[in-house]
RNA sequence: GGAGCUGUGGUGUAGCGGUUAACAUGCCGGCCUGUCACGCCGGAGAUCGCGGGUUCGAUUCCCGUCAGCUCCGCCA
């Protein structure tokens, strides 16, 4: 075996090449993209993160043609060239470096590399599993490289903004308490204290408000989170949050600041000039006209209530919804008035995913209603469902009664799947929205109690205060969520800042004192020595970095993502370990 | 915990109750001095995810299982 050593240094990436450097000897370094062997004369694609670069062998060379024909592709090479502009007709437009070419004088094969599983190239089509199983040939292929480029750009942005305002990045522990409500933990057992175990975070709410009481006044973080849950195409186990939190500031104020920074984001990594202010949104709304806490307003199509026509109707499906407090709501799929049987089939179970147990639909044709249940209704309340959802000849009115959290989640995906469908979506532009006013409190049939819909430390507003002693659950929090193009990009709230108010919080939620004091004491204890009145938000950076490349899923954003049953396929993690480990560690395994 | 989709040379796909399992690309060898998805000629490469069943015969049909993906539940 022979040791390889680079004795050519880098002078320039491959991609920055150009008429520029005409005349110029330069060295550059990378992977070989493809090689062209014409016999007499060899062309060799070299690439690196910058781009490509060709680079012409020619018999003349004598060794080193030799050693160039022995190339093949993803060998590491290093060569010294002089940069020349490329024959008259031989330039090659679709190439950054199109202009010139590299005339070698010297190579150095600095490694060889077997065939890979794959093509290192833009857009290859191969199955996820090889792409993260070979993850550094994966990372390798340019998009990937670029999607990379943007996310460091994009933490940049970051931190200048927030450095520009005031901000302290400050680092949390990794290793940290449980905490009893919220997702799953990740747990790490503890060698010295046997039998107990620390958790990774799940966020780091606890320390940033600490850190607000401890006078730091603004604090961001760009740090990993750890949940134990279920993924899904934007979710994973393990995923990144800017976290911020702020003292003496009230919802205005984090929201303003928030603008100005999204809008420097956008600008700085990927040119886009988003207009401020954001569209706000109270939950109570955005769940009405669009059955969702985080709606994608780039299409319209509104959920219109038709409760009032459907309660005099003599439909009892929807009667007798409405009759146990639920909601008949509908939307237009403008022009699919055409759909036939199987189309509308295939849509209601397409709601039967969200729990709606039928889809009601009618057609509306120059003629009149068609529809199944039109003979439950009045000529004038059909009417009145048509003007009402603006419908006219060759639509389709879809309705769903129900619950309304059935209604909203069905009518809402619905029409996010109708507009996808019929191409409603302009997907080239970023529609941000707040949505505020959350409802505090949510209560929870199985547990028997209220669990907080934000979290326990989230406050509540000022004006609802007295409803938390006789109706909580019609107490709004000092909440706030931000949504993008139908995504939930990040979530916050002023929080409870007051022991007293935090303990009854905790009451609300079923936390008998002993426990929320073992649990919290060191938060209800700190809120006693001076605590400044302080909010904060946190954004999903995977989340962020999707939207902007404008990529489906969070895996393709992330170096080394998880699988959806929470497995490395490069590493083969989790695996099992040595019992002189687990022996160390006080576990024993059933 | 549940539902759906997918699984065939390295990669991407085709196929069919009985085939020598097809095509493209990649790979290997030969030829080739202006290509850039180079071209031409030749070659190697697949226990059709795994297990069971039905059948004279299963890659194909059925059941189970595993893996990947999408979704529901879950995600303060």
């Amino acid at each position: 075996m022979e040791l390889k050593v680079a004795t050519l240094k880098r002078t320039h990436y491959c991609g920055k090449l150009s008429i520029k450097e005409e005349g110029q000897e330069v060295i550059v370094c990378g992977w070989v993209q493809r090689r062209r062997d014409h016999g007499g004369l060899i062309f060799i694609d070299l690439r690196d993160r910058s781009g490509l670069v060709q680079i012409v062998f020619s018999p003349e060379a004598g060794d080193m043609f030799g050693l160039a024909e022995k190339i093949r592709n993803e060998y590491v090479v290093a060569v010294k060239a002089k940069v020349t502009p490329r024959p008259e007709g031989t330039v090659n437009e679709r190439l950054a470096t199109g202009e010139v070419e590299l005339n070698a004088l010297e190579i150095q094969i600095l490694n060889e590399a077997k065939t890979p599983p794959f093509y290192i190239a833009e857009n290859v089509e191969v199955d996820e599993s090889v792409r993260l199983r070979y993850r550094y040939l994966d990372l390798r292929r340019p998009d990937m490289q670029q999607t990379f480029m943007l996310r460091h750009k994009t933490a940049k942005a970051i931190r200048d903004f927030l450095d520009e305002n005031g901000f302290l990045e400050i680092e949390t522990p990794m290793l940290t308490r449980s905490t009893p409500e919220g997702a799953r933990d990740y747990l790490v057992p503890s060698r010295l204290h046997p039998g107990e175990f620390f958790a990774l975070p799940q966020s780091p709410q606890l320390f940033k408000q600490i850190l607000m009481v401890a006078g730091m006044d603004k604090y961001f973080q760009i740090v990993k989170c750890f949940r134990d849950e279920d993924l899904r195409a934007d979710r994973q186990p393990e995923f990144t949050q800017l976290d911020m939190e702020m003292s003496f500031v009230d919802t205005d104020d984090v929201l303003n600041l928030i603008e100005n920074m999204i809008s420097f984001i956008f600008e700085k990594a990927i040119n886009e000039k988003v207009k401020t202010p954001f569209q706000r949104l109270t939950y109570q709304e955005a769940m009405d006209r669009y059955g969702s806490d985080k709606p994608d307003l780039r299409f319209e199509m509104e959920l219109k209530s038709i409760a009032d026509i459907a309660a005099a109707s003599q439909f009892q499906v929807f009667t007798k919804v409405l009759e146990k407090g639920g909601q008949v709501k509908g939307i237009n799929a403008v022009g699919c008035g055409e759909y036939s049987r199987k189309d509308i089939d295939d849509l209601t179970s397409f709601v039967g995913i969200y729990g709606a147990k039928g889809l009601a639909w009618m057609i509306i044709t120059e003629e009149g209603v068609k529809s199944p249940i039109a003979k439950f209704f009045t000529e004038e309340q059909l009417n009145q469902i048509v003007a009402r959802l603006s419908g006219k000849p060759g639509d389709l009115l879809l309705f769903v009664g129900d619950k309304p959290q059935v209604v909203a989640d069905a009518l809402g995906q619905l029409r996010v799947h109708l507009a996808k469908k019929l191409n409603l979506i302009d997907t080239n532009i970023y529609k941000f929205c707040w949505v505020v006013d959350f409802p505090l409190l949510e209560y929870d049939e199985e547990d028997k109690r209220y669990v907080a819909i934000h979290h326990p430390f989230t406050a509540p507003k000022l004006e609802d205060l007295e409803l938390l002693k006789t109706d909580p659950g019609k107490v709004r929090a000092q909440a706030y969520d931000l949504a993008l193009n139908g995504v939930e990009l990040g979530g916050g709230s002023i929080r409870i800042h007051q022991r007293a108010i935090q303990e009854r919080m905790f009451s609300l939620l079923g936390l008998e004192p002993e426990e929320a004091k073992e649990k919290f004491g060191f938060l209800l204890d700190a809120f006693e020595y001076g605590t400044p009145p302080h909010g904060g938000i946190a954004f999903g950076l995977d989340r962020m970095i999707m939207l902007m490349t404008g990529l489906d899923n969070i895996r393709d954003v992330i170096a080394f993502p998880k699988t959806q049953s929470a497995t490395c396929m490069m590493t083969q993690a989790p695996s099992p370990v040595s019992t002189r480990q687990l022996k160390e560690l006080h576990l024993k395994l059933k």
